[in-house]
DNA sequence: GTAGACCTTGACGCCGACGTCAACGCCAGG
DNA sequence: CCTGGCGTTGACGTCGGCGTCAAGGTCTAC
């Protein structure tokens, strides 16, 4: 199969492939006329590639995945490397995580303070205070 | 004040600080000798931007706060676009807090069903079972 | 034979927030 | 006067993962 039937095949670009060519991550077999050419292998790995590359891990980080897929293992985890990726990769996450949760609730704390004080320095809308005896009818016009 | 002092005051570089004025977000005044002259107020300011560049604030997003600054307001997001700004921050916080989760959760199961995959695979340390009437002394040799 | 769809390499562009260097000016102390 | 420490502008480098040309070669269908 050539570059760009891989490329739709995987949902990527050609660009990409040569690119990860170009990295040693995913080197092809070249045709008589110079053309790239891959098999159902190739497939796997840039399909191994492309799932951890939409985990967030960076190229570096596929290629022991690759590696190891390569190296005829079952999946590209099944390899010690892979394994310690995915421990750096979680102790990454949930570092990132806890981060950004700390700053949501930041965020988030002076997004209320900020409309408090808003609210405070503009007393406008009474808010339609409920006077006792004053009923209306059945439709007592939506508030919406 | 010079540069090279607001700078340390606020815990940055010089290089930044000309970055912000290239970007018109905290322009200076300058001295006969063309030295640039920050005053308080641009201490001020330079803090928030520093404030929600920490959050992860892009420097644009810094903007309404600083301009609501210099409008004379007590705080930087005293102001209307300051909070639209807290708002969308949040949302996006929110999405991306919770994608990451998911790969979180993806790559921890992953983790597991492989470390399951190899230990399956390797069986070796039969882990000392325990044939009958083979009882050893009172220190039976902590297991860790 | 020619259009058009594919392929090749090479190289620059992009994004954001600066870092880093070059080459120069200004000013205070000894 | 000279050194050293500040300041100035300008411009290129960084990082990742490609996008997007440009200028050509190849192959297929009509």
């Amino acid at each position: 199969m050539r570059i760009g039937e891989l490329a739709r095949e995987a949902g990527t670009t050609t660009r990409t492939l040569r690119y990860y060519e170009a990295r040693g991550l995913l080197p092809a077999r070249r045709g008589e006329n110079g053309y790239r050419r891959y098999d159902e292998e190739d497939l796997r790995l840039l399909r191994q590639i492309r799932l951890l590359q939409d985990f967030g891990f960076e190229l570096e980080e596929t290629r022991p995945f690759v590696d190891c897929l390569r190296a005829g293992h079952p999946s590209g985890d099944s390899c010690p490397a892979s394994l310690d990726v995915y421990r750096r990769k979680l102790a990454e996450l949930d570092a990132v995580i806890g981060r950004l949760q700390e700053v949501r609730e930041q965020v988030g704390a002076q997004l209320a303070r900020a409309e408090l004080e808003v609210s405070a320095a503009e007393p406008p809308e009474p808010r339609c205070e409920m006077t006792q005896g004053h009923e209306r009818g059945a439709d007592d016009g939506g508030d919406d």
